[in-house]
This record gives structure tokens, C-alpha cells and sequence, in this order.
DNA sequence: TAGTTTAGAGTTATCGATAACCCTAAGAGG
DNA sequence: CCTCTTAGGGTTATCGATAACTCTAAACTA
């Protein structure tokens, strides 16, 4: 009726009657239903973002990001947290498409979202995948450079004598782990440095490492001198392991990780870190969504890769050499 | 139709048309409408939470036991972050009465946002205040301690020999400021110590503290050998400002603050803080909140008080005395 | 056997906003 | 004076799901 006409500023309305339902909408404490606008308008306006892990700086900053961009062109955030499990994902990806969101923005768990993912692409919604990739889906992309961060973290390491370097990876579900050990792998070969299965681990990206990881590390004949962990809770938990144990770092281990640990302040920075740019990522991946979503993107799949930094710290020292090994 | 039947388990429905119900859904690939539903039903199964800062541990822990409990309880959590900002605070009430939730959790920027949560209460939504009251306004809460904490935190600077403690506090409009002020200052007449405006200063609990204000406190005369900073950031800003004037914690001047620093992970912990159990403010919260939606609350505004915990670690340290003074 | 249940499923109205169409009176134009 | 335009605003159908009702056989009861 007038009503819709004078809240969305739309056909012919007299000065006097605009009034008139302005005043009354007050009087009354209308507020307008979007559900039903939306249901006849076959859109919400809304985006949705889910992210692995809430507690996690990266996600954090990257979900600041996204927020910005998705208020500055006229759409809310529904934001959402999968703890890195398959199972919530599912659940998350069935209410997102009854609510009818406009478009999704999806920091995958791993390859196993395959099918979740695949359920979001069958109903045509516009998805733009972040940080992590999941072979089998063909969408919009932001990603970091998580080879190229791993091998400048890994020659940096070499770079101060360390030739026992141990990586503390990721699930290799999750394509920056396996990315991530490439980049390692490709380092060590680069200066000619044998691979070693037993200076691997794997962990979750979210959960801490156990004692018994770091134990089995450092017990070995020829322990390592330096570790890389492919995120940041996986360095803080293995640092705190460590210290539990009385080691200290980074005289008796270097280590450093991917992302920083802290979303912006940084007290006495410690940890040397490939710091990706993640409030970007949010932002141009919400960028990417809306485009899609109003058909002004290109036809073929965008795939942007955003540069990360590599910021040396205290965490990472000079490898002390053989005359320690018997220590 | 029958379909709805199915879905809904209601009514009678044989078991061959509710199979071949199901099948065609599959094979649609259907998915419901869900605001098709809440718009008849007059429910949307969803609850809304405002934070005041997505970048800060304590609200992210915060938020995880909101998702945590909400989940728990069969609905569905909105996400937004206000940036401790009241007009994004008012956007934001606008979005959420229009999206027609059942319920909202609140964190408010400050006293200023009393005209937002008013507009809430008009509409009659259920509404449980986090962290921090606004007078005027009457409803279900939960809250720290914030007073007694900060005169624990206080008298544990005291009892480390300081007599010349400095406050940082958050902006007065905000409740939890007000409170630790008070705190802050019962413990000071407790000891019978003299209470100095040049010792406070004031800056937003989002914002890192200007070099100023540290160049401020420093230069003084008397300068302070403590300080005590109403939140984490605030802490941390000030910390940062001390480093790079080159001065130490806790040597030069002994640091304490309100709430962890991180979610979870901690190495090494250097700051000697009172912690609150931010996921519980999340948890009961939406306990609370849904407790009210089904009408099981009591008819009176429940005011829950969540204890905190003092930890101390290494960013307090014995006072130097007054032979340091001219130094 | 006649009347009454009942299982199973179809119909209609509804939630609130909007698109598309229609209606009326005043003013414009010839 | 009559026709035509147009400003201003009312009507109806629609989005998708559900509540409440109706309808039709078959089953059951007395």
C-alpha cells in the first residue's frame, strides 16, 4: 500500500500523505518485516561468512574485513563458526540456504566440505571460497600465498644455519598444509637438505599440540634445531609445550609459524611469522561475492592469491651447531 | 500442502507418499524457506548477538559460548560487532527488528546507547545486557565484578609496595569504567593512599592508548609505578607506548589490566590480569535469553554477577622506592 | 445394513511487503 | 464543453510455508 511506496521513496506521494505515514509509522513503532520483502523480492541482502575458527586473529581480522566491505555496499553479515568440523559446516550450509542468503563467503574446514560445498553449488548460489581451496569445486577464490610464505620461512631458517628443521603441519585434508609442506620441501631441496619423515608432525589446525608431539621431536637422536609450524596455534601450542618441558626458545629451538598471533596490538612481538594480510582477505573476498552476485564479474572463475610478509622475530635464533648435538 | 507434513512429522501421512515426498525433494533439490516459515509461525529460531569488538579474546570467547549454548538450545546466532560505536549500534537494531529475531544479546557500546536498546524494549524483545548496564534501562544481564576486581587488582599492586598507581581507564559513559574507578579507589582509601586525578586517564577500550598519554603519566614529578589499565587493549597499548620510550615492565613501571589477552593459548604469560569467564558471559547469556523467549524466567530482571580471577604473572613487580624517585 | 469414525490428503486463508494494475478527480488542451 | 493527461493513491495477486478446515474413501460399530 502507500506505506511501501513512502518507505522505499518510490511512485507519487504528496508531500501531506508522506507525513501524514511517517508520523503514524512513528506513533506505532513500525518497523518494516524484511522477511516478507525479502520473499517477494527474491533477495535478502544478505552474505553470509563462515570461518573455522573464531578465536583465531586470523579470522577475526579477516571477518573485520569482510563486515566493512559488506556494510559499505548495502549488505549485512551473517557470521558463523565451523571449529573446523565437517559436521557443523553441513548443519551451517542447510540453515544458510533456507534463509535464502544472497551469496556465501567460505573459509572451508578441508577437502572433506567437498559435498557441503558441492550442496551450496547446486542451489546456484554465488560462493567465493577463502584461504583454502578443496579440489572438485570451481569457484571465486582468495587465497595466500601459502607455498611461496613456507619457503621463505623455511630459507630463513636455513639462512641462520638451522639443517634440521622440523614442520609441524596442518591436517593434509587442508590444502595450505599440503601447500605449506611443498614450500617446505622445496626449500630444503634448494640447498640441498635431505627430507626427513621423522621431523614430521600433523595436528588440527585449531587444537594445541600435545606434549607427547614435541617430546617425540625432541627426543630424537639428532632432535631439530628449528620448527616451522604451519599456523600460529599450532607454534603457541608447541611452545608451550616446549616450556613446560624446560626448553626454552629460541636457544633450543627456533620456531616460526604462519599468521600472526595477535589481530593488531603486539606487545614486545616475539614470534617470526609470514604475516598474510587477512582483514584483505574479508574484504576483497566480500568484494568478489557482491560482484558476482550483481553479474559485474567476469564470466570465468576469479582466483586472486594475496602476498603475505615475512616479519623476523625473537622466536627464530642462530642454530647452534654440532659441538650441542651430544650435548 | 503434504509436503510441509512431511517435513514437519505432523499430521497423518502414509508411509509411501511420505517416501515419494522425500525422493522428489531430493531429487528437487528443495530446500525449505525458512522465512516463508518464520512468517507465519511469528518465529524465527534465531537470536542476535552484538559484540563490541570482534578483534578482542574476551569477546570472541564470548561469542563461542553465545554459538555454543545457542546451538545447544536449537537456534540460530547472528553475529555483529558494533566497533564500540553507537551509531553502528543503531544500524544494527534496525536490522535485527526487522529480521524479526527472537531475542537479542547485547553488549553496549556505553550509556549512549540507551536510545538503541529503547527502541529494543518497544518492540518487546527479549533482551539480555552483557557486560556492561545502561541506566535507564531495566532487564535480564550478565555482569562481572567489575569494582571488586579492580580493587583486588589494586591491592595486589599495593601489596607489592606501590603507593603511586596510575589508572587507565575506559570512557566514563561505560559502566564497567565507572565500576573499576571505584574499585580502584576503595582499595586506595582502604590503604589509606591519597587518590590523584593527574594519576587517571581516559581513552576508549578499543583504541590503543596515544604515546602522549603514557609521555604524560611518565613525566610528571611523581611519576606512577604502577598502572593499572581498565581492559586488555588498553593494557597493551599502553605497554607498547612504555616500549618504545624505552622504558621497561615491570622495572621501570609494573602493569596490570582487566581480562586475558588471548582465547585460549598463552605462552609464557607475562600480564598479570583479572580474568573473567567470557565464554560463560556467552553461555548463560543465551541461557538466559531463551529461558525468557519460553517464558520459564522468573517475572523479575535476573542480574547474574560472574565471578573473576586474579593471575598473577610477570607484569607486576615490587616497587622501587623513593630512592629511585630522583633519580 | 446404516451410520459413524478415521486415515490420508486436498483447499483456503494467512503472515507482511511489493509489483502490477486500476481508479478518480483535477487540470490541460483544443 | 469535451477529451485527454496525470497526480495520487487504492486493489489484487504474489512470494513460500503453515494452520485450520474440508473432503473422500475405507474401516468400524451397533
Amino acid at each position: 500500500m502507500t506505506v511501501s511506496r513512502v518507505i522505499n521513496n518510490t511512485g507519487r506521494i504528496s508531500v501531506d500523505t508522506r507525513k501524514r505515514v511517517l508520523s503514524i509509522m512513528k506513533e506505532m513503532n513500525y518497523v518494516p518485516n524484511s522477511m516478507a520483502r525479502s520473499l517477494v523480492k527474491q533477495e535478502s541482502r544478505i552474505l553470509s561468512l563462515l570461518i573455522t575458527d573464531i578465536t583465531n586473529p586470523f579470522y577475526t581480522s579477516l571477518a573485520r574485513g569482510a563486515e566493512d566491505a559488506a556494510r559499505q555496499l548495502g549488505y549485512r553479515l551473517l557470521l558463523a563458526n565451523s571449529d573446523e568440523s565437517i559436521a557443523k559446516e553441513k548443519e551451517y550450509i542447510e540453515t544458510v540456504l533456507s534463509a535464502r542468503v544472497d551469496g556465501v563467503l567460505f573459509a572451508p574446514a578441508g577437502d572433506d566440505s567437498l559435498p557441503n560445498l558441492r550442496k551450496l553449488k547446486k542451489q546456484n548460489l554465488p560462493l567465493v571460497l577463502l584461504d583454502r581451496e578443496v579440489p572438485g569445486i570451481d569457484c571465486d577464490m582468495v587465497l595466500g600465498d601459502s607455498k611461496d610464505g613456507a619457503k621463505r620461512l623455511t630459507e630463513h631458517l636455513i639462512s641462520l644455519g638451522h639443517r634440521r628443521i622440523a614442520l609441524l603441519n596442518g591436517a593434509s585434508t587442508v590444502s595450505t598444509a599440503r601447500l605449506r609442506r611443498e614450500g617446505y620441501e622445496d626449500a630444503l631441496k634448494l640447498h640441498s637438505l635431505p627430507f626427513r619423515s621423522d621431523y614430521m608432525a600433523e595436528a588440527n589446525y585449531r587444537m594445541g599440540v600435545t606434549d607427547t608431539l614435541v617430546d617425540r621431536l625432541m627426543q630424537m637422536p639428532e632432535p631439530p634445531t628449528a620448527l616451522f609450524a604451519a599456523n600460529n596455534f599450532l607454534a603457541l601450542g608447541a611452545i608451550r609445550a616446549l616450556l613446560n618441558k624446560g626448553y626454552r626458545v629460541p636457544e633450543d629451538l627456533s620456531v616460526v609459524c604462519f599468521d600472526e598471533l595477535e589481530a593488531g596490538f603486539v606487545v614486545d612481538p616475539f614470534m617470526t611469522v609470514i604475516a598474510q594480510p587477512a582483514y584483505e582477505f574479508g574484504y576483497t573476498g566480500i568484494q568478489m561475492l557482491v560482484d558476482r552476485i550483481q553479474d559485474k564479474a567476469p564470466a570465468g572463475w576469479r582466483r586472486i592469491m594475496l602476498p603475505s610478509e615475512l616479519h623476523v622475530r625473537k622466536s627464530s635464533g642462530e642454530a647452534r651447531f654440532s659441538f650441542f648435538d651430544n650435548e
